[in-house]
DNA sequence: CAGAGCATGTAAGAGGTTACATGATTAC
DNA sequence: GTAATCATGTAACCTCTTACATGCTCTG
């Protein structure tokens, strides 16, 4: 059901094909949520449905046609209704560390080497994040209330990528040791 | 397929029955992979047809009896394989920052009234992590390296916290100011 | 002319959630 | 006696992932 308001979200900042909404699940939105085209398709069928979107065809010449979807203000309406709803605390899914946490079956050296992919992810997004921050908020204080929003949700993922990474470091000096 | 090992990686630990690794789930194990006792259960059946695990029946005079499943060779070897394989990034799922993400489609006050929640939520579960540190890990140095292991797990767990709760300050300044 | 990007789908299967179900013992 | 804890399951449903499928245009 989140996936529905995910969308919703997207598009109330602006029109988007299905094709679109798939890119944005690989960026921006993307970054603390995940959908494929599959699932995306399928559920802009059912918004639709529902009324809370609205396509518009839109024929293109250089390119293959597409429908654009619109947010319709039913959709604002049960935008907002979930909004303002508490969230349940979210489920936390980390394979890394369920393989850390039996990592004493394996040689030291087969966890560290592990760390350092992960150290090298983590570094490698925390500078994108840092480039879109300077690019696309350079001055944080004059934003409006929605892009203040939009912008403390980037904040978030920089301080997440720093926690990784403080982290790493901190588990390979403690595996250095060993 | 990632809960098997998760469930493997806890009866490397120690024998369980389902009913204790629901537990676990519920802690330790559980503050980075989650399961219910339905997941677990269908799991354990399959594991042990597999012969990753076995079961014991335990006859209880006090209490319902039980079985206990440990972890076989082959168990441990699919587990030992499994770690050495290189993991996926995880994926991020965030519902909260899907709402900040249109925030500006409701007052201020409610994403406030939202953020305070999960500052709570957060301040709480870092003193169970702290709590548990002092208990279980008061001398890091002297770990052997499964213990040290997993104090890495519980430390993750406390700078993930911590990076939430910087993240909340900081958002709640900026959201303050409009 | 090959590959990348645009654009949209179907289908099968794996994984996860929620509800329903039972029945014993122990602690307050 | 009421609630919590121990202990284990079935069934239905929803969600997500992976694979397969098509066909056009633009760029190098």
């Amino acid at each position: 059901m989140s996936l529905a308001y995910a969308i919703l979200a997207a598009l109330a900042d602006r029109a988007c094909s299905g094709y679109d909404l798939a890119k944005s699940f690989d960026a921006s939105l993307g970054y603390f949520w995940t959908a494929t085209h599959q699932q995306i398709y399928r559920e802009l069928a059912q918004l639709e449905e529902r009324q809370w979107i609205q396509g518009r065809a839109i024929n293109q010449t250089d390119r293959p046609n597409k429908t654009l979807f619109h947010i319709t203000p039913e959709g604002t309406t049960a935008l907002r209704a979930w909004i303002t709803q508490p969230s349940k605390p979210s489920k936390v899914r980390e394979e890394i560390l369920v393989k850390l946490f039996a990592g004493g079956l394996v040689a030291p050296a087969v966890s560290i080497a592990e760390l350092q992919r992960l150290r090298r992810g983590h570094h490698q997004q925390l500078a994108t994040y840092r480039r879109l921050e300077k690019t696309f908020f350079a001055d944080p204080t004059q934003l409006a209330l929605g892009e203040r929003c939009q912008y403390l949700t980037l904040r978030n993922g920089i301080r997440y990528e720093q926690y990784w990474l403080d982290w790493c470091d901190e588990a390979l000096g403690m595996l250095a040791e060993a």
